[in-house]
This record gives structure tokens, C-alpha cells and sequence, in this order.
DNA sequence: ACCTAAGAATAGTCCGACAAATATAGGGCC
DNA sequence: GGCCCTATATTTGTCGGACTATTCTTAGGT
């Protein structure tokens, strides 16, 4: 599973050489291979044993440490910071966690926040969403239809549909969340696809949202939001639990 | 208001001279000086321009790009990054809002965050939390009561109890918003200390909540969150649309 | 036994050069 | 005349090495 993973690992991070330094030591940190107060090998030796120079080992560093990562200190060196600091809301700290098969406690932790947030922001939604953001989540469920939770393109809609409507609530801070919640989604449905098919049918769940959306009525967006989550959280621990199919 | 301001200015981020230029640059995005789709100036002229070397520039420019402000490519130079990239619930982007008076639109939808958030805390911290976490709610609020709002250590003790609610949730994910939202709390208390004592004292409502979660009580602790946030953003409003006291 | 000063190790800063990427403009071809 | 392809200029990216500042540690002095 340290095997290149093509998902996203070759995308945004990668293309520069200190966005991989930084994905590779943010994958061995989030994944405990460094634990919290652990020192890093000195920025002259690290630099050489990773082939790099040293600027670019140092800008890896300062990435890591903007994500709270790590922490660094004449004389004391670069060590990792306690896991209290960690912003693991941050997209590339989430994407570094699901490079290295997540815990399951992980996963249920994850699921609780959804479950705090997006029936709320599906209430919000409900209230605030204009015409072109209801459009979009409409497109979306219908591709999601079509293409179904196994193709990329029927993923991609299906956190597109997510992203649209924390995207209506009007919060830019809670629209931050949804870099977070949707690669929550799209790492816990792969986990899903990847054993058998007794998913259920996630259209209907879908639906229900987008029409409580449309109509405006926000008590029952929660409520079908909530269902929709929940439902979800039972098909991926019931995937977790099972005797994988292909491993 | 561009004056330095010392509340946490000088304090974490601006020790070295990276993160003193990673602040000066943010702040000015985040108040809109540089709006989105800017070109920032080429890194050898805006080195020169801030007196540092280039290496010290690139650095703050990772730390921007970590946390989603800017972008950078060869040729087209690095550009300030659409809003809704932005990290806006890192702690140190926040703090930068803070430093250049936010709007009351921003505000708000903070207010609208925590009041998502902190209620469904409190109701999972009244079902996990241990008599350790219960120790430190109860010393937070003893403190909070005997050195008032109007202290700094009084404004650490409430951001503290804050804290410890969302630690108690025993949420990883979760906790991560206790940065977030404690600097929401911060300033805010701050905007409305700013202005006449109009303000209801906060420790009944705090109370409330902390004997609820003592209880194991998950729905009251839910209800007594509530109320206690929706009535710190009424007193927060009211203090805003109040003719400043000392303008 | 405690305080103080010297030393060592490490990150921090600076400099200057070259490499890679990419948007743009210009020339050649159809 | 229009389109594609190539050359070029601009900017970030990477490199290597030197020197500085900070701070932990250790030895020495009181």
C-alpha cells in the first residue's frame, strides 16, 4: 500500500519536487511512522538522503508546518507536533491519511462530522440555494444515476452534489468544509465499491435531499440529509467489518 | 488599523522572518488589498521590495500556498487563489482576518458555524467526556467568573472550557474546529468588550452547559449550547450595530 | 549546590547561478 | 488569409555553499 497511488497522488501536490518531499513526509508522519515528538533527521542530512537540495527540503518543512505538522527550532531540530495540533480539516492532510488505508476509528470519526454538518447546511441550503446551484446539484444526480458510484465520473458527481450544497448555504467558512467532507466521501465510497456490491442504491437518499432543497423546506433537508449520512456510515462499516472480497 | 497590533501579531507566526512576511502578505489578502486572480509581484522584485532574500520570500509563499491563498506557476507568476480556496478555518489565516477588522458578514457566518457545531459537541462531549476533561471545564469556568470577560486570563479561561468541550468529543476532526473557533470566540468577545457593558453576563449560560455534560445529559447540554452561542452573537451584533463608544 | 559562561549543533538567512515550465509572439506552411 | 508550429522571453523551480542567529548542553567558576 506504500505502492504510487494514482487517485490523486500524481495530482496537485506532486508536480514540483518540494510538493512530494512534503506529501512524502506528511504521508509517514499522519500514518505514525513518525510519532508525535519525534526529531527529524537535521535539514543537511535529510536534504541528501532524499536527493534534494536543501532550499527545496526546507520548503517541505515550511509546507508541512502550515499545516501543523511539524514544528522547528534552532539547535532542537524539526520535530512532530502533537496530533492536537494537526489540521486534519486541511484537503492534503485528509488526502495524506487516505493514502495509507486510514484507521477505522478514523473513518467513524470522519462520518460523526458529516453527520454534524451537512444536514445542517442541507437546512441552510434549503433556505438560501439560487437557481444555478439547484441546476447543478440536479446535473449532478442525474449523472450520478447514469454513471453509478463505480465509474470516477459517478463519483466525482456525487461529491459534486455534496460540494454544491454546502456551497448554498452561503458560509465561507463552512464552505471550507467541503474540500474536507468531500474527500471523506470519495475515499470511504472507493472502500465501499472495493468490496461486494451489497451497497444499496444511493439515488433515492440523494433525491429526497435535492427535492426538500428545491421546495425550500429545511426542516425536512435535515432530516433527509441526516438519513442519507447515516445509511452511508452503515454501508462502509458494514464493508469494513466484512471479510474483504479481494485482498 | 494597519498599526502593529500585539494580541498575537508578535507572537507565533512572525518569530522568524518567513512567517512575519507570510503574515504581512496574508493579511493583505485576506482584507482584500490583493484580490483574487491578482498577480503578486515576480519573486525577485518583491524580495527586494520587503528586504529579504529570495529564499525567505519562497518560503512565506509556501506557507500561503499551503494554506490555499495563492497558486504559483512558472511564467505566469503566483496569483492570489479564487476565496473558495482558502483554508478559512485555519487557525492562522483567522487570525490574519482578525487582524484587519473583519466584516460582519464574516462574522456572522462564523457565529452561524458555531452555532452548528458547538451544540452537537456538547451533546457528544455530555455522553464521552472523563472527570479529567470535567476538571478542567469546571477550573476554566471558576476562573472565567472570578476575572470577568474583561481580563485576558478571564477570555483564556473561556476559550479554554470551549476547548475542552470539543476535546471531550473525543473527535480528532472535530477538535481541529477548537483552533478555529476559539479565535472566533477571541476576537469576538474582544468586539463586544470593545463597547459599552451592555452585555449580559455570560456565566449562567455557561453554567447551564457545563452541568448538562456533567450530567451525561446529551440533549440538554445540546440546548444549553445552544442558547448560550445564539445569545453571545445577539450581544456581538447588538455591539456592532451600536454607535462605537471610542471610535 | 547553584549560577554562569563557553561551546556545539541546528535551523535561519543570504547570495548567485542555472534549469524547467509555459504563455506569447512571430514566422512558415498550406 | 488563416492555422499551426517554433522560437523566445519571463517567471518560478532547483541547486550549492557560506555565514548568522538561536538555544540546548556542558564545563567551569563561585
Amino acid at each position: 500500500m506504500s505502492k504510487a497511488r494514482e487517485a490523486d497522488g500524481g495530482g496537485a501536490a506532486s508536480k514540483r519536487i518540494h510538493g512530494s518531499i512534503a506529501r512524502k513526509l506528511g504521508v509517514a508522519i499522519v500514518s505514525g511512522q513518525h510519532q508525535p515528538g519525534d526529531v527529524l533527521t537535521n535539514e543537511i542530512d535529510a536534504s541528501e538522503q532524499l536527493q534534494v537540495s536543501r532550499s527545496v527540503y526546507r520548503e517541505a518543512i515550511r509546507i508541512l508546518a502550515a499545516k501543523g505538522l511539524v514544528e522547528s527550532r534552532p539547535k532542537t531540530g524539526t520535530r512532530v507536533s502533537a496530533r492536537a495540533r494537526w489540521q486534519l480539516l486541511d484537503p492534503d492532510v485528509l488526502a495524506w491519511f487516505f493514502e495509507s488505508e486510514p484507521s477505522e476509528d478514523f473513518l467513524r470519526e470522519l462520518y460523526e462530522l458529516r453527520m454534524i454538518v451537512e444536514p445542517a447546511a442541507a437546512a441552510l441550503a434549503a433556505q438560501r440555494r439560487d437557481e444555478v446551484q439547484l441546476e447543478r446539484m440536479r446535473a449532478a444526480l442525474v449523472i450520478m444515476q447514469h454513471e453509478t458510484l463505480a465509474s470516477e465520473a459517478g463519483r466525482a458527481a456525487d461529491r459534486d452534489f455534496h460540494d454544491t450544497v454546502l456551497e448554498a448555504t452561503s458560509n465561507g467558512p463552512l464552505f471550507t468544509l467541503s474540500s474536507s467532507i468531500g474527500a471523506a466521501v470519495r475515499w470511504t465510497t472507493i472502500f465501499k465499491q472495493r468490496h461486494s456490491e451489497l451497497a444499496r442504491d444511493p439515488m433515492p437518499d440523494h433525491w429526497k435531499v435535492f427535492d426538500a432543497i428545491a421546495a425550500g423546506r429545511a426542516d425536512q433537508a435535515r432530516e433527509a440529509m441526516e438519513r442519507l449520512v447515516s445509511l452511508a456510515l452503515e454501508d462502509t462499516r458494514a464493508s469494513i467489518d466484512a471479510p474483504a472480497d479481494q485482498v
